[in-house]
DNA sequence: TAGATTGTTAATCGATTAACAATC
DNA sequence: TAGATTGTTAATCGATTAACAATC
């Protein structure tokens, strides 16, 4: 059942429409439609449906979309019904920032491993890791099972940690270096980029 | 001469392209190719050259782009050939990174003022910048002039600054905070949300 | 000059939207 | 039932790619 046929573009979508759900069910609401989904984040109602269609049938018509059952669906086709353990590279303030982010867990996701190469915060105890040496890496992810990892070194060294994460067997790799890196086929990799982000918008200021 | 002529998709590339003629230029070199730059981010030389035809012309045909002179160009066609001064609101572990990051300085942008509502915060000194008090955004923002913030409150109060630094006169907004936020026609918003990309790249995997 | 590469046009490909029968 | 909203089809719209004359 081929996930190849389903677009990037939409599946890129998804976890926007589970972020939205989640925070109408936290407003108390217990069923949305298209229209009222798509009002808060600002898509088209028909694309709201076309992207689901991919993937099922999920509303109903007349009263719209469970909003609990919508929920559990996403986090099935986005394989976050599990928690996903992470590795973290580089503790820099971003590094520690992200090894104390509470917002990870009730998501898929939580930190497991974080590595550095610097002697000086190896073994360095950071939101109740233990820092591990970065020369250690392959083994320990292996040992772990760790599948998707966190990239926060400098540019310099992002695509060697990158390497060594896809040689341990890290299946996806988010990496905040503003950098383009190279990974292999079926691994996959997402950028987290500030200034990227930002010379986007200065674009339409004067 | 329209910018609204220009595709925001194509926009959302030039970035990228910047980025990676600097990190060519950081390498030595002194020309590239549609073609080159192209290998280096996974982006057809033909898109690239469209892209950049939009803008005017900036190569020649045999030999291809000055990189200098390139990103010269684009450092005005997007606005960064000056620096912003920016407002970060909220000063929890992410926070902290940011005011502290110093990849901004060389790429059109600097951190000036920093807020956060929470008293035992306020007057502390972060990254060489007192913490100033929230209730004070409106008239601090606007007697520093500051056009570009980032979000970096919780969930919850994050619309509620939005709104606020919109009424400040600040018109780029990067959010990270996990929610979509409406702001008024003319103002830019853009998300920067780890877990959105995380969730997209498990997608992928089993 | 010969080779390389641009900027641009036209063709292709893909994504979004509009519309509506089905039905809760 | 009447009103609302789905899932889907077909039409529209927009983005990407291929191809090539121009020319450095």
């Amino acid at each position: 059942m081929g996930k190849r046929i389903v677009p990037d573009i939409v599946v890129a979508r998804l976890p926007l429409y589970l972020q939205t759900l989640k925070q109408l069910q936290r407003e108390g609401e217990y069923t949305t439609s298209s229209n009222g989904l798509g009002k808060r984040i600002d898509i088209s109602a028909a694309q709201i449906r076309k992207d689901l269609s991919h993937f099922g049938e999920f509303g109903k018509q007349g009263t719209g979309y469970a909003i609990s059952y919508l929920i559990e669906q996403l986090e099935e086709i986005l394989n976050v019904n599990q928690v996903w353990d992470m590795a973290l590279v580089g503790v820099g303030f971003l590094g520690h920032a992200i090894a104390n982010f509470r917002g990870f867990n009730s998501h898929g996701f939580q930190v497991k491993l974080i590595f550095d190469n610097n002697p000086t915060v190896i073994g360095s105890n950071i939101a109740g890791f233990i820092v591990q040496d970065s020369n250690k890496m392959e083994e320990i992810i292996q040992e772990h099972n760790v599948k998707v990892a966190m990239i926060t070194v400098d540019s310099d060294h992002a695509q060697e940690v990158a390497d060594r994460l896809v040689k341990s067997g890290v299946k996806a790799i988010l990496n905040y270096a503003p950098v383009t890196i190279k990974v292999p086929e079926g691994v996959q990799i997402q950028y987290i980029d500030p200034i990227i982000e930002l010379q986007h918008m200065t674009y339409y200021l004067d």
